[in-house]
DNA sequence: AGACCAAATTGGTCAGACCGATTCGAGATT
DNA sequence: AATCTCGAATCGGTCTGACCAATTTGGTCT
């Protein structure tokens, strides 16, 4: 007996200088406080979330950090919210029970178009093996009878390995930022998701040969391809999610 | 008298647990500290840096925020630099006197590559006016008797100002946070460039016509066009600043 | 050699205090 | 009455010292 490993690295938000950090940033991206407002002192949140003042300051720390406020002797003022850091974008996804979908639309736009990129340079300066691998997580996609979460999973490990395989840091830095924070908050919408599985099964197959020719344009313009068909499934998977949210209401 | 407005938002360094915290971060991306290994304690710290423990754990937390490092009770770890934030750029690039030119390759692929999206939406959905304010940066690039600074605060003028007309929030903010750890750190580069002024031209020109004719495909070419003249000079300028470098030492 | 357990270490939290810079309001000046 | 000035209150930054719970660690026992 005595073998459980217990816990590791389960989500902490048992530790308090974070339960204050995600309120006030809450209460920021709400619109509680706007933008050059002052925000509460230290010593009032010590107050408020009965905590002490050093969790308190962790807490502001990383609001600061977050781009969200700037701090001087004096007191702290909300910032724009364009002058944020991309690691707000999880918490503006999860504001609301269903995330924005003008907001989710941005971010697939801008994922997309980050794998092309990647994609790009995995054809040009990537070995034989490397695109060997790539290839090899293109035929899940091919097949019709995979299950919606399979089918997803599929697609989210190729952009992954494409991402990782183009050895451009800041590339997977923000790619691997912007998944952390879109893939558990969408998961309300992803999961009414129906991939049409036809045409993703074309792209697939373009793709392929794209890839064993090395031709970019071709390439990118699969993508581009990809990149809508992916932008319209989520789409409709919103369409579905709301009217089942109507439901659940109304009942 | 008693007039001095004094400060006021300068770069505020001479924070103790800021720079416990840049010198933790300096450490661990000169890879002193490798992946997996163990940073030293707390209190360990609070010794090296003549700190309180108050100030060493508000630097910890800036560099667990980074992604740099995992803490648990029992030590704190480092991560690998690949699931660092996007903000670690700026200190990857100020670890030497001169950037590493394959770093800020990557970086213009994809600040060049991001303009181009923002671009493709701004022609799709911003109205004549917002146009009009786009093409209206591109004049300052068709003189060429401009001076090299002029020249290049054009072109980051035009980019600003694309992304921000693009009302794509993730892309506004990946673009600002890049930019503003890619400026200051480039600098010693960046005064060797010398911009090739009638080749802009020509694509300033291209880029306004086919922003005039809301012509994507034309929009996406030119600015690819563009990228690849931003990469070129900044290769030519590493040449020289490297150059420039060598003499300096030898002397 | 391996499993096991207790002690030392470590991170998380707390309380109370001091300092310098900033704010802000009351009083003096105009 | 409006403005200016200046001092007190406020606020952030730092420090000291302490306690708890979880993890490590090292030695012991099997």
């Amino acid at each position: 007996m005595g073998l459980l490993k217990s816990s590791s690295s389960q989500p902490i938000v048992s530790i308090k200088s974070n339960q204050v950090a995600d309120a006030l940033i809450r209460d920021v991206l709400s619109g509680h406080y706007r933008p050059g407002e002052r925000l509460p002192s230290e010593r009032d949140l010590v107050a408020r979330f009965e905590a002490n003042r050093g969790a308190v300051r962790e807490a502001m720390a990383k609001v600061v950090q977050l781009g969200l406020a700037e701090v001087q002797p004096g007191g702290a003022r909300v910032r724009e919210r364009e002058l944020a850091s991309l690691d707000t974008i999880g918490y503006l996804l999860a504001q609301n029970a269903l995330p924005d979908p003008a907001l989710v639309d941005q971010i697939l736009v801008v994922i997309n178009n980050l794998v092309s990129v990647a994609a790009t340079q995995v054809v040009e300066s990537a070995s034989d093996e490397a695109l060997t691998e790539v290839r090899a997580l293109l035929q899940p996609l091919l097949r019709l009878d995979s299950s919606d979460t399979e089918h997803s999973e599929a697609r989210f490990a190729l952009m992954r390995h494409i991402m990782h395989t183009s050895e451009n840091l800041p590339l997977q830095l923000i790619a691997r930022t912007l998944f952390e924070q879109f893939a558990p908050n969408i998961s309300a919408v992803a999961e009414f998701a129906v991939p049409d599985r036809e045409r993703y099964a074309i792209y697939a197959r373009q793709l392929d040969i794209a890839l064993t020719q090395r031709d970019i344009p071709s390439v990118r313009g699969t993508f581009d391809a990809f990149a809508e068909l992916n932008r319209e499934t989520m789409t409709r998977a919103f369409v579905i999610a709301q009217e089942s949210s109507r439901e659940a209401i109304a009942q």
